[in-house]
DNA sequence: GCAATGACTGGTA
DNA sequence: TTACCAGCCATTG
């Protein structure tokens, strides 16, 4: 893969996070899916050199669990947001069912890998 | 160029 | 429906 296409690849994953309504969340793969990513794991990736600058605590595991780099401040902001959240054994997670969001065609629009 | 690493997923219990 | 296990893939050293 070339570099104009990693750069191309991580600013649609970066446009899509920024496009995520407060209040709900996406799993890695489908973000994956939307930006026509390879796989699952780039996006994680992605998002811990490039995270910064966007409300990655709106991306989490498929199963609603959360990474354990967002154990540590992510709750806060789902209760600042009204995110729906559910607990089980390992901690907290999100429900999935009622948080899961997908981008609409306005959005995927404006993604340049999807252009 | 090879081996290790990780902000993951899907199937099975 | 939730929890545990083994595989995958691009990036980094």
């Amino acid at each position: 893969m070339t570099d104009d296409e990693r750069a191309a690849y991580t600013e649609s994953v970066l446009l899509l996070v920024e496009a995520i309504p407060a209040g709900r969340v996406m799993a890695y793969g489908d973000v994956a899916d939307a930006v026509g990513g390879n796989g699952p794991r780039r996006v994680g990736r992605v998002l811990s050199q490039h995270g910064g600058g966007v409300p990655w605590w709106r991306v989490v595991r498929a199963d609603g669990t959360l990474p354990p780099s967002h154990r540590e401040a992510a709750p806060a902001y789902y209760q600042a947001e009204g995110t729906p959240l559910a607990t089980g054994s390992a901690g907290m997670r999100v429900d999935m069912a009622r948080a899961g969001w997908r981008p609409g065609p306005a959005v995927l629009r404006t993604l340049p890998s999807r252009r």
